[in-house]
DNA sequence: TTTATTGGTAAGTTTGTACTTACGGTAAGT
DNA sequence: ACTTACCGTAAGTACAAACTTACCAATAAA
């Protein structure tokens, strides 16, 4: 039930190349070669990369000309900043309550 | 080079039934067949997935006689955390600086 | 208009990985 | 001692997805 619609963006991130070319467009706005400069795979493959990462609005893009011209996301980045806060604080939460608890109630249900 | 030793829990909650399971354990610890239990997959495909979970960090373990009980990682987590809080700053920040001098310098390099 | 850049899509291959069954080892009941 | 419950590992399979080459559309430059 949880995570709900940040799921994509978990898949996104769980790919090493996916996050190579996030931690790029944190630097800055870059084009699709310039992206693929310096990466070990092919130009098509980024941009099969660049779709996945869009879908999971970390990433966001705009033309300019024959340009596509990619960067952060700020909004979805925010977005799933503020759901992972949360999710992040109840589950601590959770554990420190259940921590204390655990004296009596062994093995769980 | 971003998001170093963090990988591990990128690639370990990439993966559906994964994230399933790590939302289970943020209710309370639980043993092993109490985590398979409800799921989809055999218990030995979970005892797969939480070796995973557990070189991410992002659950502990601690036996009780036959069972295993497993529980979430409080320090990795927190952890991976702050390393985020970092990163996202970061790049909201850089974000935001050439947003402004985009005027000029286009496309990049 | 022709010629280059740029980059998205299609089709097919390959590789990684999530899964299964089978097994073994350990601790707790009886 | 025997049986049962718990759970990890091994080996093999199957499927998802990351990659390739080939192709095409659109804009910019000549």
């Amino acid at each position: 039930m949880a995570i709900p619609k940040t799921d994509r963006a978990f898949d996104a991130l769980g790919d090493p190349t996916r996050r190579t070319i996030f931690e790029r467009l944190a630097g800055g706005p870059l084009s699709v070669v310039h992206i693929a400069e310096g990466l070990a795979v092919s130009r098509p493959a980024v941009s099969q990369h660049l779709r996945v990462l869009r879908e999971a609005r970390l990433i966001a893009m705009t033309r300019e000309g024959t340009r596509s011209i990619y960067r952060i996301d700020e909004e979805g980045i925010q977005a799933l900043r503020d759901y992972l806060d949360g999710f992040w604080n109840v589950a601590l939460n959770r554990f420190r309550q259940v921590a204390e608890q655990t004296q009596t109630n062994r093995g769980a249900v």
